[in-house]
DNA sequence: ATGGTGGTCTTACCA
């Protein structure tokens, strides 16, 4: 079974995109971050014509989740159960005999503002939930854009954004608390010392100097990663015409119901 | 080439 997930910024922009690659890498199941649409504005069409399933939650230009899926999804939750907030930023479900949580963590703009502050709360809703979540679901995969890059490899620059947002101590203690109750970096197991990215500012030509970070995760529960055999960071598509900022990422995951199918 | 892009009911804001 093929998981991904993908912050396309803008699901209108790049729905070809995401239809293209979904096919050619026989992706099973997908994590879409920034759709950036309102419920009535998303292609359910493009995708139930395809013969795929679709769940989502969105707002008007900013944030919003989706999954797009081969089999059907059930018991989807579309925030966080008791966190009141207005952003669409979470999608859960359970697919292809695995729970899956979908994640668009707030970017938190800059150290000491007041989007930080919500950045840092918001994960702290999120640690609760997946505690949560983790007892009712042992195979259980957390996915998304963390906005986070957990360690100073995971960064091209790590002396210039030194203490800056994405990498601060606080954001980093908040993912590493994730790691914590029972999940594992499916990237950093398969690569300790590999230095790779999933996002590159648009500015600056940031992607033809490799100026990114990895801030794109796959995180696994311990069953869910026993049976993970394969992780990839797809860059290709970041190499497209009118792309989007972040690449795509990948796990196989060997369950037994993706190999009776 | 020490630079600046891209998305959004745009002329400001977000990433």
């Amino acid at each position: 079974m093929k998981l991904a997930t993908w912050n396309v910024n803008s699901l209108k922009v790049r729905l070809e995109q995401v239809l293209d690659w979904f096919e050619q890498q026989s992706v099973d199941v997908l994590a879409l971050q920034e759709t950036k649409m309102t419920d009535d504005q998303f292609p359910v069409e493009s995708f139930v014509s395809a013969g795929y399933h679709v769940s989502f939650t969105g707002q008007k230009t900013y944030n919003g989740v989706a999954i797009i899926s081969r089999t059907p999804l059930s018991d989807v939750e579309i925030a966080i159960p008791g966190y009141d907030d207005p952003q669409r930023r979470v999608i859960a479900a359970s697919v292809a005999g695995i729970r899956l949580i979908n994640l668009y963590v707030p970017n938190g703009a800059a150290v000491g503002t007041d989007k930080y502050d919500y950045k840092l709360t918001w994960l702290s809703h999120v640690q609760k939930y997946v505690a949560n979540q983790l007892k009712l679901y042992p195979q259980l995969a957390v996915v998304g854009d963390f906005n986070i890059a957990p360690e100073d490899l995971d960064v091209h620059d790590p002396v210039a954004w030194e203490g800056a947002v994405l990498v601060s101590p606080a954001e980093r203690t908040e993912f590493q608390s994730l790691l914590n109750l029972g999940l594992v970096d499916s990237f950093r197991s398969f690569f300790p010392a590999v230095q790779d990215y999933s996002w590159w500012d648009y500015r600056a030509a940031s992607f033809r100097r490799n100026l990114g970070m990895r801030i794109d995760h796959i995180l696994l529960s311990q069953p869910l990663m026993a049976v993970c055999t394969d992780m990839l960071i797809d860059k290709q598509p970041r190499q497209h015409e009118r792309p989007s900022d972040h690449a795509p990422v990948m796990v196989n995951i060997d369950t037994p119901r993706a190999m009776s199918k």
